[in-house]
DNA sequence: ACCAAAGGTGTACGTCGTACACCTTTGCGG
DNA sequence: CCGCAAAGGTGTACGACGTACACCTTTGGT
């Protein structure tokens, strides 16, 4: 009887069910609101329970990492390393924008952990079978950078100055003016989208684009080092 | 009297001595140990003083930016757009060096300080001087990402597993034999420098030849396409 | 001589991660 | 069926942290 008076006997945690539990907390209240306490309250806990599947914050981080690497899909089959190379970080791209917290908290990271690793081994097993040479490789991937996961991170995620949408048009129109006077460069840059002429200030960038144009940059660049037999005793 | 039987005066505290005690620091005993309390220690006075010069924790690490910002050297005088880039972004990366913390911090900022919009305003600026289009210096700026301030964020910044100067060197060998087997790319990557034999585990890579390769490898590229008259309509 | 402002103090609150001792449930070998 | 160890969950407590708020002290201008 004991068995059904209460609502639910409550299956047990694990590290798993933790672990995807604040995932998808950090989805839907910021990976700020996290704490030990609000992923414990979420899972009708106390705090301390936690400790007997994480051993600490620090290793919650990681284990939330290797979920997200996780949805990251498998090497595809093409033909050459250059589009299956590209395939596949396009993959982690969208893997990554999926958790907007996710990037953050992969270069928070001080140590890898094995499901890095893997997705590390993997894509440089990809250029080693384009037959890049291990230097080119090994150069490759630093050039690549935080790339490899699918995010360059932004010099200013929101914008300079209050939010964008508030305040009266007026003080906004000032504060461009402002702007154009004392950063004209980049006033400049951010209003050229080639001439669709949407609205006077130009809706940021798009960031797809951005990312695509310079992964191909890249791996153009290595391919031609390929080509030409480069190794690193050379300038190019 | 009253003035000198206390051993100084003590100079009342303003913004610019409050950001050079935080750099100082953060340069001493690391980012994480710089709290409003330790650098009102540093300073002799009590955590609360320092809200009289600055508004709170996050404009402090703004100012610090600003500071380490303000060390990089101003646009020099080359002939040629690229290697005019090329020494100012070495001259950030040289000034970030100093300051190991610095790129963890600019990373972290949520919204720019003029500082930094001077230094992107100036970057862009030499694009344009040299002739590239609003257009393709838009993606270009996107393409450096990071590189721009002199950094690239480490995929892991210190070694896998434990620190890797300690235990025995049989253990060791036998984790260099599990990480052989398990992410043999990696270890290839890894231990090959082309061919200069120092030790069996190669030192780790010439961070400064890392960042140049990839530099050189987006500048080159930003040329080529500047020479061919690139538009972003087209694919390259 | 006075007074406002600028600069510095002290106390207190709410949040965080987590150490440690304790209780409860569970599954297994006798 | 019993008992008992391990696994899982609890409660309390500590020492950080950033910072609100009320207060005192010094200082420069009239």
């Amino acid at each position: 009887m004991t068995q059904q008076t209460e609502p639910a006997r409550r299956t047990p945690l694990n590290r798993d069910r933790v672990l995807r539990a604040a995932v998808a907390l950090a989805d839907r209240a910021g990976i700020e609101a996290l704490s030990m306490r609000s992923l414990a309250h979420e899972l009708n806990v106390v705090p301390m329970a936690l400790y007997k599947h994480v051993a600490n914050k620090e290793q919650l981080l990681d284990g939330m990492v290797d979920v997200i690497v996780g949805e990251i899909d498998p090497p595809a089959g093409d033909a050459d390393w250059k589009s299956a190379i590209r395939r596949r970080i396009l993959s982690a791209r969208r893997a990554l924008l999926r958790h907007p917290w996710a990037s953050r908290v992969i270069e928070s990271r001080t140590s890898p952990t094995p499901g890095v690793l893997d997705y590390l081994n993997s894509i440089i097993g990809m250029f080693r079978a384009g037959g890049l040479s291990p230097d080119l490789t090994h150069h490759a991937m630093h050039a690549l950078g935080s790339r490899v996961w699918g995010f360059t991170q932004e010099l200013f995620p929101a914008s300079p100055g209050p939010a964008p949408a508030d305040a009266d048009p007026q003080a906004l129109a000032a504060l461009l003016g402002e702007m154009a006077t004392r950063y004209p460069h980049i006033v400049e840059i951010v209003l050229a989208r080639p001439h669709d002429g949407e609205s006077v200030v130009g809706q940021g960038c798009d960031d797809q684009f951005e990312f695509e144009f310079a992964l191909d940059l890249l791996l153009d660049g290595f391919e031609r080092l390929h080509r030409q037999g480069w190794t690193s005793a050379e300038r190019f």
